[in-house]
RNA sequence: GGCGAAGUGGCCGAGUGGCUAGGCAGAGGUCUGCAAAACCUCGUACAGCGGUUCGAAUCCGCUCUUCGCCUCCA
């Protein structure tokens, strides 16, 4: 088996990894801005880096994952403008800024549960580390890389020679065109940015600080949220392409400008969600919220879909996309059903190369596509085995439950726990639906008996048109139910 | 304009200097009372033009096109 190699946005390209402390990997992710529901783009986000913790988990590192909630509304400008996001959501559900942002928190982890991404080890607030930011500021003034200006503080771009360096943005000249309002700035340099900001009149969320009343900058919350609870230098730091710059940049900045070492040894991007073609956004009117397709789809389909390309590939979200994956998804459970309700048998299977090539393909990268394209090589020649009169040893049937379930189930995240998959226990209904069926086929396997093919088809079409779906196989008759 | 990514068969989507993933859709077949499912067979794709090479879709150059970032965004 090969070892695991990541592709580090710094290097820009793939290194083997190895964390700084052996078998431990201190991880952090952009979390949410909580203003509004969770889409498509913050499902490939976190569905990305839920494999990502759950492969290394697999691969025996303790992993301490932790992922932030920005429930400070930022402006929509690094000048002195704009709006706060939150405080903007809050006026138009005439509530408050806080109940937004928690309402939308709750939101976010509903949805992520019922895709199957795993909760991070610790998710903290932007408001519940103000301290850790006003220290962090202070610290920044002190070693000559802020300066205060009317209440606001900068950080000074020109005191960090390396800013820039992630993203491959050094022109200073390119920087400074994009000051677009320097004029208007209390900012020595248009490419400065805030990490704090004064309290206009009217604005909510603020605190008490050294410099008056204001709130933080964005990009200072991950620095001093990540440094908190994972340590000056940490392995991974993931996030959003678009985020590079300015985000990450001005991250590595407060962070090493602060503490004067290595903040993040490895980078990882994750590519964005496209829909038919092209951006999905407010503007355009296409934003696919998940509560929308969950309605729909299955969450573990759009799971499913989202890890069917690599993470960073842009992904492009279409109907025709979606629904081939649901179908394939769909053979994936119905072998694994298939499987569960097999009787042992004396043919072989051997499931070695599978894995090995399986653990290859994540280990290169996390490349998950393919990775599910040899779970389906799998598939296929485990149908081929079960069609065979032989059968399956039950050997052979519990080294393939196994391999199901270690790569398909722990490490994707894509497969229904043993219960969801048994026919019939679709949650609702249960027991009694499941006693009910089992009358139905029998009364259906008398008729068949009988030659009576005209009772038999109008049990499978009434059930059928209830969404029951009736399958005749060599051990009998299964069912199951359709979305 | 600057920075970056990419153009693969009907669609989605990996990969790679020669052995040509996978899924969906389609065609034919096996099985079945019929369905469904499953299995077997079939498509010989890599934007265009040059170049390097015994050999390129994969490397180099140019052209065209698309997308993202440069303002908050996962």
């Amino acid at each position: 088996m090969s070892s695991l190699q990541i592709y580090n946005s710094l290097s820009r390209s793939k290194e083997p990894f190895v964390p700084l402390v052996e078998g431990v990997v201190s991880m952090y992710v952009c979390g949410p801005t909580v203003y509004g529901h969770a889409h498509l783009g913050h499902a490939k986000s976190y569905v990305s880096f839920d494999v990502v913790v759950r492969w290394m988990r697999q691969l025996g590192y303790k992993v301490k994952y932790v992922q932030n909630i920005t429930d400070v509304g930022h402006l929509t400008d690094d000048a002195d403008e704009g709006e706060d996001k939150i405080q903007k959501q809050a006026r138009q559900e005439k509530t408050d800024p806080m109940e937004i942002a928690q309402f939308y928190t709750r939101s976010f982890y509903e949805d992520m549960d019922r895709m199957g991404v795993l909760r991070p080890n610790i998710a903290p607030t932007a408001t519940g580390h103000i301290p850790e930011q006003i220290a962090l500021i202070s610290r920044l003034i002190e070693k000559g890389h802020a300066y205060e200006s009317n209440g606001n503080v900068y950080f000074s771009v020109n005191s960090f020679p390396q800013y820039g360096r992630l993203s491959g943005r050094t022109d200073q000249e390119a920087l400074q065109a994009g000051g677009r309002v320097a004029e208007r700035s209390d900012k020595q340099n248009p490419s400065d940015f805030a990490l704090w900001k004064r309290a206009q009149p009217g604005h909510i969320m603020k605190w008490m600080s050294p410099w008056g009343e204001g709130y933080p900058g964005w990009h200072v919350e991950c620095s001093a949220m990540a440094m908190k609870y994972l340590g000056e230098t940490i392995d991974i730091h993931g996030g959003g392409m678009e985020n590079k710059f300015p985000h990450h940049d001005c991250e590595i900045a407060q962070a090493e400008a602060s503490t004067d070492k290595q903040f993040v040894r490895v980078w990882m991007h994750n590519n964005m969600v496209t829909v038919d073609g092209v951006k999905m956004g407010k503007s355009l009117g296409n934003f696919k919220n998940l509560k929308d397709l969950f309605v729909v789809f299955d969450p573990l389909v759009i799971r499913f879909f989202i890890l069917q390309s690599h993470y960073r590939s842009p992904l492009d979200f279409s109907d025709t996309a979606i629904r081939a994956s649901q179908t394939g998804f769909e053979k994936l459970l119905e072998a694994c059903r298939r499987l569960l309700e097999a009787a042992p048998g004396t043919g072989m299977l051997d499931v070695t190369p599978f894995r090995t090539r399986t653990e290859d393909a994540l280990n290169d990268d996390f490349n998950t596509p393919v990775a599910i394209s040899v779970i389906f090589e799998f598939v296929k020649a485990l149908n081929g085995a079960l069609d065979r009169t032989e059968g399956l040893s039950g050997e052979s049937i519990s080294d393939a439950l196994a391999y199901l379930e270690a790569f398909a189930g722990n490490a994707l995240g894509i497969l229904k726990s043993r219960d969801q998959l048994a026919a019939g226990s679709a949650g609702d209904g249960g027991q009694t639906l499941d006693e009910v069926m089992e009358v139905l086929l029998e009364l259906r396997t008398q008729a068949k008996a009988k030659k009576d093919f005209a009772t038999s088809d109008a049990i499978r079409d009434m059930l059928l048109s209830k969404n029951i779906e009736l399958k005749d196989t060599r051990e009998g008759t299964t069912w199951s139910k359709k979305k």
